[in-house]
This record gives C-alpha cells, structure tokens and sequence, in this order.
RNA sequence: GGACGAUUAGCUCAGUUGGCUAGAGCGCUUCUCUUACAAAGAAGAAGUCACUGGUUCGAGUCCAGUAUCGUCCACCA
C-alpha cells in the first residue's frame, strides 16, 4: 500500500494546489490547446454574477453545470472556451452602496455629488469583484481568465457606446415621452420587474365629480382625478351608453376639468360604478386609453411626489395631504356617495418600499416593432420570434420555447434610460443646457442633439446625465466579449468574433429567460445580424430540503464556501448536478452533499486499492490477448463499453443527472463491489492488472467533468504526466478491441452465474441463518458443469458467506438443505434452518407469484389483447407466465422437501 | 386574473415514443471490524404513483376537470 495515501480522502489539502497546476498549464486558454487547425469550436459565455453579491450555491450549480459541459467538449477535441467576467448590475449596485454609506457615514449620495459617490461604488466594487472571482475559482470552474471580462469596464464602454449610437442612427433608438414607475424617494424611473406588489387594505371612494354630472365614479386616489381628462365606460353597459362620446365641462373640487366620455372594453361594469375616470399622466392603463383616444394629458404629480404647480392651494401637498383636502371637498358638497374598504395590489419600490408614482417622463427607447433595413425590414421582435420559431436557438427543456415566445409577442418598446448615476453614461449631448432636467419643461426634440462617443469641441455641449439599464451591457454579452466592435468591420468578423460567435451554448435560471435571454437575442440580431448562442439550456432555482427560496432573512441559506470547506467542491458539485433535471428547482441540503463526499471517497479507496496493487506501467491494452480473458474480464469491460455509450447519450441530451448516476452505479455496483472483488482471487493477474488500470483510468476520464478535482489528483498519483483535463474522452472502440468477438455460450453461463449468486444471497438472508455461521454448498452444475467448475471460485468468494464449495456432477438430495435451482444449475445450501419461518416466508412468496401468474393468464385470455397488443409485447407476457409458473413449481417443490 | 411547473416509499428525487409484479439515494431495521473503503459490506421492511372522470387490449406515463404547493407575467379604477 502506497504511504502517502490516506485511508480516507481529504479534498481540502489538494484542492487549490491542483487548481493552480491547471491555471498554469494555460489550458483554460483555447490557443493554448495543442489541436489541429479545423478543429470545431465550443464556446459558453459565463453569465456575469452581480458584483452585489458574493457566490451563493445558485451561482455553484451554475458554475458546475458549465464546467461539466466545457470539460466534456474539451476532452472532446474541441477548442473549447469559457469566458469568465462580472455584472456592474447598476441600479442594486448604487443601491447597496448608497445604503451602505448611510449606514456607515450617513450622508446620500446627492451629499457626496455625481464623482465622489462613483469613487466609492468603484472601491466597494473592486473589493467585491476580487472576492465573486476567488470563490469561482474554489468550485474548479476551468474558464478562461486571460479573457475576463466586465460590464462596465473600457472595451465592453466602448462597446456599449457604439451599440448605442448604431442603433440611435438606424431609427431604433429614440427619445419619447412615456408613463413610467417613478419611485419618489430614489429619484429614479423603475424597471418593471423593479416594481413589487403588495396588497394592502385601502379605502375605495364613490363619488360625482360635480353636481351638474350625471353619474358617479369610484377611485381609490381622488387626488389624480384633478388629472382626469376622460370617463371610461364599458360599451355594452346600458346604464352609461347614451352618454358615450359626449364632453363634460365640469368643477371639480374647485378646479375645472374637461372631461369626454369614452368606450373601453376593459372597462368592468360589476366593480364599482362601471365608470372609471381616466388619469392618463398617472396610471399604465389610462395613459393606454389615452393614447387610443388621442385625450389630453395633464401632470398633476411632479417627480417629488408632490402635486405641482397650477393647482391652486392643491399645490405643493402631498398626495396624501391632496387626497384628505379633496375627500373634505367632496363631504362639504354632498358629493361623496360611498366609502368602502377594499384590497388592492399597491406598487412599491423593490428598493425602498416607497410607493411608486406612474408619471409621464422623458426617457430613452428601443423600439421594437420598428421595421428596419439592416434586419430586412423586420423588426427587432420579428427577428427574435423568428429565430426561435425556426429552431436557430433551441431550448432545454422545450418548454421554455413557448414561455420566450409569449413574452416576445407582447413585448412593447423597451425603455433604455435609468435615472442613477453608476453605469453607462448615455452616449448622448445637448447643446446649450446648462442644466437639463428629465422632466424639464424643453422636450429633449427640441434641443440640439449629438449622438456619438465624444464631447463635440464646441463649448456648452452637455451629457445626458442618464445611464443605461444594466441589461442594455449585459445584452450584449456573447459579442462585447469577444472584441465587437474592433473584430466586426465592414460587416465581417475576425478575431475571436469570428472563432468563437455565436456561442453554443448559454446555460442561465429559468427566472431571467425574458430579462436577460431575450435581449442578447435582439442585441446580437441588430449587432451581427447572427444569434447569440445556438442552445439555451435553463436550470431551475436553488431551494433549501423544504422547498423554500435561500434568504438571508430566513437563516435557511447555504453558504458554498463553508460547504466546499467541509465536504469539498467536488461533493458540492455533484449534490447540484446528480438527482435533478433541466429546468426543474433543485433542493440542496448537507445530507445530500455529505452523501457525495461518502461517494468520492469510494472512489478515493478503489484507486488505492488498484494503485497499491498493479504494476502501472502495465497498462497497454494491445497486451490483453482475449482468449485469457475470464467471463467476470468479460462482462466488465462490456458494462465499461456501454457505459461509456450511455454517458456520452446522457451528456448531449443535457441529461447531466442520468450520466452522473450511471456513472455512479457503474462505479460502485459493477466496479467496487463486483469485479474489483474478483480480481482479488481469479488467477489471471497479468491480464487483470491492465483491465484495473484502464478502468480505472477511464472511469478517471468519465468522472472528470463531475468532479475535476479529485479525479485529477488521483491520476496525479497514477504517475501520469500529462494533465488529465486534456486527456482525451474514452472510446467504446478501445474495448470492442480487447474483447473481440463475444461469445454468446459463455455469456449465457456467466449471466447464470449472476443469478445464482444473487440467489445464494437471497437464500441466505431468508433462512435467517444464525448469524457468522459459514454454511456449506453443494452445486449440482448438469450440462454446464465445466463453466461452473472455473467460475465455481467466484461464487465462493463474493461475500456469500459461503464457506465450503463441493461441486458434484450428479444431483444429490440432501435432506434439510436448502435447495436453489437457476438455468439448469442447482445448489444445496447445508445448513441449519428453521424449517417454520421458512414454510411461511415461500408461503407468501408462493402466493404473491400464483396471484401474478394469475393476472398474466387472464392477460392472454384476453382476445383483445392478442389481436390489438404488438406480437413482440404478447411474446413477452407468455415467457413471463412460463417463467412464473416453473418458479411456482419450484416453491411448491421445496416446501415439499420441507415436510 | 393569465401562463407554466410540481404532486411517485418517512425524506430528496428518477421513471425518455403508453407494455411495470413501479426504481434509486438518504433515513430506518438486522447482521458483519471480511487483508481498498465502517464515509464500508451483506440483507430487509416500506408506495391506492394527489383526487375524479375519459381514451385504450393495457395509463405513473395521454386527454379533461378538481385540489394543494411553487414560479413567472399582468395589474385594474
């Protein structure tokens, strides 16, 4: 036994050591990889995780299911790279910064200005940037560091800015006034997906808006109906359809609104009054209404929450000081009808929880129903929808397809500008503005416009103070990151962008398919006018063993790097890749992962075992003459064979699970426990010294992109001295060679073999024979008695428990004994048993195969089912009857003895 | 409100075009320190495949509906 191997495995030691052998080997580095010239390429582009956040198990299943998928294609031949890098994720950035400097100095970062709070973001950030990127590389991911990249950094600006400006001059990108969610407190436009609903109790107002007005209307905000402009009722509702069309010229609450009454199918007749009063300026669906009935639209709520100028004493109040005055208004003039409780969804602010204002504002868009010439004459979404519709991108699973294309044909022109300070400046200059406001009272069409990179020479050319959503950079991913622009000159690609776009495969949660996918699908189209990647492969989400989210605030949370620390990353790994599949949520927890590690360390102790007991140079499989091959050399190298068939099947279907657990069957069933513990007595040791070492050496291989770390460092230990992540894929052919043509009459035997053993097992187990008794056996073999007499050892020496082996050529009845008959074989098992637990175990069983055999007969009675059932189906339920009725008679034989 | 997913052993999950006396791992029970491994080995108990119908010779698998859980989307005066 070798010294310097422990009995059990410890991952911590050797981890980082082997990670730093492969980074300086280069080899994460396609141009690195010895190849031939025309050898395909396999690219993945790591999605960035947020720089906000440090690495959370999501992050490590992400990591081990890429790494798998570029280790297999890397061992594969192909020129294989993984590009590493990290999000900027503006707005959740500025925000933990900001909370951050509250916390710590209590100022905002209005107090600091524009420049200084971008010092502090930049020096939180590069701290934790450094440490996302040390944790990656502790779960072994083999990417490419020499190409990392961030979103916010110099090439991927420069990036970003010609995008921007490409997509302004070809018409895609223009300025409008659109109703967005504006958070009061942070000064900012929300995302939609930035907006959280809550429901909350609320008080719902029914009221006329004047005397003079014929009917009532219910709100919930009677301060923006001094915004209204419109009613809206249903065109079927009788009550109101005489009074569609018409104009009102009324008082309201002291101020005069005009007001046109209008047909809308939305519109509910049940809830409330079935008339609703039309707020464009500040509600989504209104400002809808408004759009398709060309309505006037008046701001009644400025950007500071407060209700603006021109509203008489309204002016300057609150929206909940306004909406008090006005309910006070509406008592005094006996206008007020109802006030009723009632729940709705209130929008607030992911952030800050402030209560978000719908407010018209001016802000930058990319449309995407503009039909361009550089798409031909499509639009961004028709290309998007098309690309997907023709299979150009494939989904894993499947489902997702729909899910994508849903939200695509309802996707509405997507609104570019955020109102925060860190993040992509908008390439964008206004001249003579000294001070521009978003909401200022000069629309942005009025003044000069320059779109380009730099500030024009002339003096008083001011930028956009605006940045880009996060996911305008990140869009832009597969392509910013392989050197777009600088590689793609006069529509051509060169560089990496030629080697390595479009990337096969982008592997991300099922939860940013629409956020994140869909535009590296629109950006990339407008960009090269090629698809981003060829597959989307969509894992599902990290739960806790109860099926809840991991939070911070629940205390249920993982965290990788304390598990990595106890069980090492290559358990981790696998408790993330093994026992789930594509697109389904994965629920991790210790047991699992320790699991696992009781797993690797299996394989640590039959690598000791063969590495203390082989010569290793003794490996060449061309020495193995297939004629001194026993049936147990036989059957293992044929399970290695279709092993390896089934791994590779498994792997290109991203059935990651189902590779690993045959994998892991193969290893522990077949290998450890069958054949390891044969090549312990059978007398062959030449032959069986090579077939344990190119096992071994492929099982090494197979496993490798599931556990790369262990794997590496035991075939470090196998005194190997090249690397093993470049080692090449094991081939089914190799073993086809050693075993030559099989031969089906030993086959037949063997498998006979098997099922003795395991019926000696059985046997043994029911007869409760007392326990640490050796028994004796006596094997009557028939017409296979030479086969039975060489393997005859093995069935000794399996753990049977089997002490003594008498193998006689003539069957002999031996009172008392148990008695096992398979395929012409029989065995007398000598020992004392209890002759009463063992009439009622058989009793059972004999019924159990009566009432099946039953089932079966009745089956075939059955003329249905003979003239409708395929004949291969009908052929299979006669030999199982067959089959049930000899082990009837077989039963109903021994309990016979038994008497 | 709309869409999608899940529901199979105590727990976590497989079960690929319907052919199944429904499998695995963990846990549990019994036995074994057997010279690679007790983080092991040998064996065992355990399930009306959520429910109700339908299609079919045959349904865990297909269809319709119901219930519970989860996720995403939309947001309603």
């Amino acid at each position: 036994m070798p010294k310097d191997l422990p009995k059990t495995y410890h991952p911590q030691k050797t981890e980082d050591e082997i990670y730093q052998k492969w980074e300086k080997s280069g080899y994460f580095n396609p141009d690195n990889l010895k190849l031939p010239e025309d050898a395909k390429t396999y690219s993945v582009i790591l999605p960035p995780p947020n720089i906000t956040d440090k690495l959370h198990l999501g992050h490590v299943s992400m990591l081990a299911i890429e790494d798998l998928l570029i280790r297999y294609h890397r061992m594969n031949g192909f020129k294989t790279l993984w590009i590493p890098g990290t999000d900027h994720a503006a707005i959740a950035t500025q925000n933990v910064v900001e909370k951050k400097l509250l916390k710590e100095k209590k100022i905002t970062r209005h107090d600091l200005g524009r420049d200084k709070f971008l010092e502090e973001v930049w020096s939180f950030l590069q701290e934790t940037q450094s440490i996302i990127l040390r944790q990656i590389k502790k779960t072994g991911a083999s990417l490419d560091w020499s190409r990392e990249a961030f979103t916010l950094d110099e090439k991927r600006k420069q990036a970003v800015s010609q995008m921007f400006i490409d997509m302004y001059h070809a018409g895609i990108i223009y300025r409008g006034e659109r109703i967005v969610n504006w958070c009061p407190r942070c000064h900012s436009t929300l995302a939609d997906d930035e907006v959280e609903y809550k429901e909350q109790e609320n008080k719902f107002y029914t009221f006329k808006y004047s005397k003079d007005f014929p009917f009532a209307i219910s709100t919930t905000r009677p301060e923006t109906k001094l915004g209204d402009t419109a009613i809206a009722v249903n065109p079927k509702d009788e009550r109101y359809k005489k009074y569609i069309g018409r104009n009102f010229k009324i008082n309201f609450a002291g101020f005069p609104l005009k007001l046109k009454i209008i047909a809308d199918r939305n519109v509910d007749m049940n809830f409330g009054t079935g008339a609703l009063g039309v707020t464009p300026a500040h509600s989504m669906a209104d400002w809808q209404m408004a759009e398709k009935n060309n309505l006037a639209i008046v701001k009644v709520i400025g950007e500071d929450g407060k209700i603006r100028e021109g509203f008489k004493n309204y002016s300057g109040k609150t929206v909940a000081e306004a909406r008090q005055m006005i309910i006070r208004e509406l008592k005094n003039k006996k206008l007020l009808e109802k006030v009723e409780d009632i729940k709705n969804n209130l929008s607030l602010c992911y952030r800050c929880g402030t209560p978000v204002e719908p407010l018209p504002s001016e802000q930058w868009f990319v449309s995407v129903d503009k039909k361009i010439k550089k798409l031909g004459n499509k639009s961004l979404k028709e290309r998007a929808i098309e690309v997907a519709h023709q299979e150009k991108i494939k989904f894993i699973p499947e489902r997702f397809k729909k899910r994508y294309l849903d939200w695509m044909e309802n996707l509405h022109d997507w609104c570019i500008s955020r109102q925060i300070w860190f993040g992509h400046r908008i390439p964008v200059w206004y001249k003579n503005s000294s001070q521009f406001t978003v909401h200022g009272s000069q629309s942005a069409n009025e003044k000069e416009i320059y779109v380009g990179v730099k500030k024009p020479e002339e003096k008083n050319w001011i930028q956009d103070s605006d940045t880009l959503d996060t996911w305008f950079s990140s869009g832009m991913w597969t392509f910013s990151t392989l050197g777009w622009p600088d590689n793609f000159k006069d529509n051509k690609k060169s560089g990496d962008l030629k080697k390595f776009h479009p990337t096969q495969v982008l592997e991300t949660g099922y939860e940013i398919l629409t956020l994140w996918v869909s535009r590296m699908v629109m950006l990339s189209l407008f960009a090269l006018n090629e698809i981003p990647f060829e597959n989307v492969y969509l894992h599902g989400m990290v739960l806790d063993k109860h099926g809840k989210k991991m939070s911070k605030s629940r205390g249920n949370g993982i965290d990788p790097l304390d598990v990595i620390k106890k069980f090492g990353a290559d358990s981790v790994r696998l408790a993330t890749l093994i026992g789930n599949t594509p697109g389904n949520d994965v629920k991790i927890y210790e047991e699992k992962i320790k699991s696992f590690r009781n797993f690797t360390n299996k394989l640590w102790n039959i690598a000791r075992f063969i590495i203390g007991n082989c010569k290793l140079q003794n490996s060449n499989s061309n020495q193995v003459s297939s004629n001194k091959l026993t049936l147990a050399d036989k059957w293992i190298l044929t399970e290695m064979k279709n092993l390896i068939t089934e791994v590779n099947d498994s792997l290109t279907k991203y059935n990651f699970s189902q590779a690993g657990e045959k994998l892991k069957e193969f290893t522990w069933n077949s290998f450890a426990d069958w054949y390891v513990e044969v090549s312990k007595f059978e007398k062959n040791k030449e032959e069986k010294n090579i077939i344990l070492i190119i096992l071994l050496k492929d099982l090494l291989k197979l496993w490798h992109p599931f556990m790369p770390f262990l794997t590496e460092n035991i075939w470090e230990k196998m005194e190997n001295k090249n690397l093993l992540m470049i080692e090449k894929w094991p081939s089914e052919k190799k073993y086809l060679a050693i075993l030559g043509t099989p031969n089906e009459t030993e086959w037949y035997i063997f498998s006979k073999i098997q099922s003795i053993i395991i019926a000696v097992r059985n046997a043994r187990a029911k007869n409760n024979i007392e326990p640490g008794k050796k028994i004796e056996a006596l094997i009557y073999a028939g017409e296979h008695y030479s086969a039975i007499k060489n393997e005859g050892i093995l069935i000794k020496s399996l753990r049977t428990g089997i002490d003594k082996l008498e193998i006689k050529e003539k069957g002999e009845k031996i009172p008392g004994a148990i008695y096992i008959s398979e395929g012409g074989i029989e065995i007398y098992l000598i020992s004392a048993i209890d002759k009463n637990k063992e009439k009622l175990r058989f009793e059972k069983e004999l019924d159990n195969f009566k009432k099946y055999a039953a089932g079966l007969e009745k089956k075939l009675k059955n003329k249905n089912f003979i003239e409708k059932a395929p004949e291969k189906i009908v052929q299979q339920n006669k030999e199982n009857l067959k089959k049930t009725e000899a082990k009837i008679q077989k039963i109903e034989k021994y309990l016979k003895n038994l008497d």
